[in-house]
RNA sequence: CGGGGAGUGGCGCAGCCUGGUAGCGCAUCUGGUUUGGGACCAGAGGGUCGCAAGUUCGAAUCUUGUCUCCCCGACCA
């Protein structure tokens, strides 16, 4: 069967991710190290991320705010294990002047070396801690719930566009809070919200848990992920959420006067989501003929694609797929009227089709001539584009019918995806493995899923050798399922008393 | 950052070994023929070959440097 990309999922995963990158046009190279171009497609899916994110956000009393992208040196060397986690890959800012060198061109004038190096915000605990410091007083104060959408940059080994770049967006969720328990409280309300993110507008199934001690954010006393599974039975890390215990309060000063006049230092969170989750609908919903799009975050969820013929009959058409766009618009799902586009570019309608097929708009409704006629339109749907055939399954649909299912439609495609993507990730993870070397095979082009395991969780160096031993098979300790299911055994590594179970498996 | 591969019209590639200033497919444009569906025929436009030095009468081709991308590794909230 001829698909609109050229490399399958299954030939080449890589490379098809890329290629779904590129002929979506989601995003494209910059020409800087790591740094990517995100084009309109691309940016629309980031924007309706932001929005639908952003209301969560508000609705738990986060207030959002704007911090510098210069952060003092100093401040970084305030918290040593934060310190150690982001000096290796941090841009530094050294200079605020050009002059023209000795062989000719620009270079940072000497003259203009700055007094304290300034590095880009790989993060911005160390900023918001100071300013924190300033606006925490007393036990009124808190606690302090805070968020900034922003860029971010880590001067990454080796990046991958959405997955793993020198720059990237997200949002950072920052609190303070009175104590302990009232902190983790937090971090537990954001990492809830992002679960039920994932699995809401973006149909991606994840699962919530603990990461391991060595997996931590650096300064964190805990730290949750939500880790979806790609089609190529990888792991994503798609969201995280750290109870970051005192640590930084004492590094940055944020103390209060309790109820009894003491001074207290405050328990800080932090929270993240990012362009990331973009590389991850890519590979959970993407096929063969390129992105699938959750209506969810679609920029356009319907596409009305007129096929014109350069004659007197255009006008014709044009004007019933402008009616049909606004009888469209006044339909709603998910709570909001429908996205409705009339392509009027000048291109072929089979080009502009297929176009709208690789970017992976939900529904695509062709109307030519004789739709026009008939009252009827030409409705593809995204998730399902191919008859048994192997044809086009297109659906000649009279217009009233269309328009009055188009909203159900929608949120049938939503439900469709999440539930191909929920079933894949259910029965690929494997609990009654024995044996990881030959569970996993060390073939990379093998669909091995995830491995459930109970351990005793040692920490030091038994920890260490346990670390060794996975990273010996490629793979990786991905979180301990909150809601995993109780212990009944021994730990897979060590045969002492299981404490919890930990999934296991190749990453991102 | 170490090892390997690559950079030639918008996209995918050939040419490079054996230097003589570029070629193919798709896409694009024009004309014609088609018209329920990723059309066909004919013609045309578009690239100083990533960038910079060097060797040479002459460099896409040889040498060196540099930037970027891909794969493996190390690293990675």
């Amino acid at each position: 069967m001829k698909h609109a990309l050229s490399v399958t999922r299954q030939q080449n995963f890589a490379a098809w991710y890329q290629e779904v990158i590129s002929e979506a046009d989601l995003a494209e190279e910059s020409g800087v190290r790591g740094c990517m171009v995100i084009r309109p497609w691309g940016y629309g899916i980031w924007e309706r991320i932001q929005k639908l994110m952003d209301a969560e956000i508000k609705k738990a009393g986060v207030e959002n705010c704007y911090f510098p992208l210069f952060i003092p040196l100093s401040f970084f060397e305030k918290e040593a294990d934060h310190v150690d986690g982001f000096a290796k890959e941090m841009a530094v800012v050294t200079h605020h002047r050009l002059v023209k060198g000795p062989k000719g061109g620009l270079i940072p004038d000497p003259e203009s070396k700055l007094e304290e190096p300034l590095v880009v915000r790989p993060t911005s605990e160390t900023v918001i801690g100071a300013a924190m410091s300033r606006w925490v007083q007393s036990w009124r104060d808190l606690p302090l719930l805070v968020n900034q959408w922003a860029n971010v940059v880590r001067w990454e080994m080796r990046t991958r566009m959405f997955l793993r770049t020198s720059e990237f967006l997200w949002q950072e969720g920052h609190t303070a809070h009175a104590d302990r328990a009232d902190a983790m409280t937090e971090t537990m309300r954001a990492l809830e919200m992002y679960r039920a993110f994932a699995e809401g507008p973006l149909a991606m199934p994840v699962v919530a848990g603990e990461k391991p001690e060595h997996e931590r954010f650096p300064g964190a006393v805990a730290t949750y992920s939500i880790e979806a599974m790609m089609q190529d039975g990888k792991a994503l890390q798609a969201g995280t959420s750290h109870y970051l215990g005192t640590g930084f309060a004492e590094a940055s000063g944020i103390k209060y006067q309790d109820k009894e006049g003491a001074q207290q230092f405050a328990h800080t969170t932090s929270w993240g989501v990012s362009t990331r989750l973009i590389g991850g609908v890519i590979m959970t919903h993407g096929d063969d003929d390129g992105l699938r799009c959750p209506p969810e975050i679609a920029p356009w969820q319907v596409v009305i694609v007129p096929m014109l013929r350069d004659d007197d009959g255009d006008a014709a058409v044009l004007d019933y797929c402008r009616n049909l766009r606004l009888e469209l618009l006044a339909q709603r799902a998910f709570g909001e009227p429908l996205r409705v586009l009339l392509d009027t570019k000048a291109a072929k309608a089979s080009n502009k089709r297929w176009s709208w097929v690789k970017k992976g708009a939900p529904v695509i409704v062709e109307v030519g001539p004789r739709d026009v006629a008939d009252g009827k339109a030409a409705v593809l749907r995204r998730d399902r584009l191919y008859k048994d055939d192997g044809k086009l399954a297109t659906a000649f649909t009279p217009r009233d019918e269309f328009v009055a299912a188009a909203a159900a439609m929608l949120q049938d495609i939503q439900a469709n995806l999440y539930a191909e993507a929920k079933a894949r990730l259910d029965s690929n993870i494997a609990r009654d493995v024995i044996d990881l070397a030959a569970h996993f095979k060390g073939d990379d082009a093998k669909f091995a899923g995830w491995v459930e395991v109970q351990w005793a969780r040692p920490t030091g160096d038994g920890l260490t050798k346990i670390v060794e031993q996975l990273k010996a098979l490629k793979l990786t300790m991905r979180n301990a399922p909150i809601n995993a299911a109780p212990v009944d055994g021994v730990c897979f590594f060590t045969g002492a008393p299981a404490v919890e179970r930990i999934l296991i498996g190749r990453t991102y």
